[in-house]
DNA sequence: GATTCCCTATCTACTGATAGGTAGATATAT
DNA sequence: ATATATCTACCTATCAGTAGATAGGGAATC
């Protein structure tokens, strides 16, 4: 029996999807509550309802994001590092390749000097835990300096989705990852 | 005896810069001409008579930026390739550590699909410049696949700023990126 | 030498649009 | 009746941008 902390109305679950899209293109200035609002066919008004303030639906964005992004990441030893990484790289390329948008966290990491501090908290949160998952995957594979290797790993992912949006070339992103998994487990 | 396109008046100069400052920090809707004329004691609509639109403001931004980052690097071929990378990186270094800011071009990267037309038009410029630098650099190092490596450096760079910024934590730009030129040139 | 004209650079005062946010009425369903 | 969820109507602040007045400094003309 499944017992989730707060069931998310059907409403919530449209403003957080719509302000993860428009978030992911543009970053934290770039959604509004009017925008949201009139794509999903309500008033702005009713989206203080759900998130009192700005602050809050940002917060509730990056915990969601954070979520789902470790879930799909399972246990970081559910398998061998070498398939472990492959699948941490995947998890970056469809969000490029498939939604076609920025990592949500990345956006906010490079804007993250001008969020609010709950929203700069639970970004940093985000990239800690990547960090200790990837600590996790080489410290099985016996790297020297795993924290290292999972802050290159994460650069390089995030830099190489940046790069690849900006020069408007997918095929980029997929060069620059490609050899990651194995070349990170390099000694 | 130089002749510069268009001088820039002290004025422009004045507003180029605090808004680099405020666009490297937040990114291109963190920064607005009321908040600009403020900090440098004049009234917004004066920025228009220097910058006509906002577009030409971050179209000037990024053009400044371009150049200004071209010329720290000098000519792919000053020296030995793993100099040249090692100068590649402490120019990312200097603007993390020293100015406390992110790379504009990977701030407006991230952002790029809400940008003006005009201002991702050069912000793509900006990379392509960049990846023909190094191209250059590991062609002369005899590398495989340079557009490959060039990509590599960037991504990781521009990663590792945004890392480093968020887990505020500038070590960890060092950590990750310390190796990058011995690295980048390995066959 | 004084006057006229123009260019540069700034100002005041304003516009319409949009931002996040609030109060209170209303409808629906349990 | 109460809780949930949405609405209308409004607020103040800010956004980029515009029109037109003003001031100062040359340079050319008288």
């Amino acid at each position: 029996m499944k017992k989730p902390d707060k069931a998310l109305s059907d409403t919530a679950i449209q403003i957080l999807d719509v302000a993860e899209r428009m978030a992911r293109q543009g970053g934290y200035n770039a959604f509004s509550f009017r925008d949201i609002a009139r794509e999903i066919g309500i008033k702005s008004a009713s989206i203080h309802y759900h998130f009192p303030t700005k602050e809050d639906l940002g917060e509730a964005l990056v915990e969601r994001y954070t979520n789902r992004f470790l879930d799909a990441l399972g246990a970081a030893d559910d398998a061998e590092p070498i398939e472990m990484l492959s699948r941490y790289v995947s998890i970056y390329r469809a969000a490029l390749i498939e939604q076609q948008l920025m990592c949500l966290c990345g956006m906010f990491g490079a804007e993250i000097a001008k969020l609010p501090a709950p929203v700069s908290e639970r970004t940093r949160a985000f990239f800690e835990r990547n960090l200790e998952w990837l600590d996790t995957v080489f410290k099985a594979a016996g790297v020297q300096d795993p924290r290292k290797r999972s802050g290159e790993v994460i650069a390089r992912l995030e830099g190489a989705m940046i790069l690849a949006r900006a020069m408007n070339d997918m095929d980029l992103f997929q060069r620059v990852t490609g050899d990651l998994p194995a070349e990170s487990l390099r000694s």
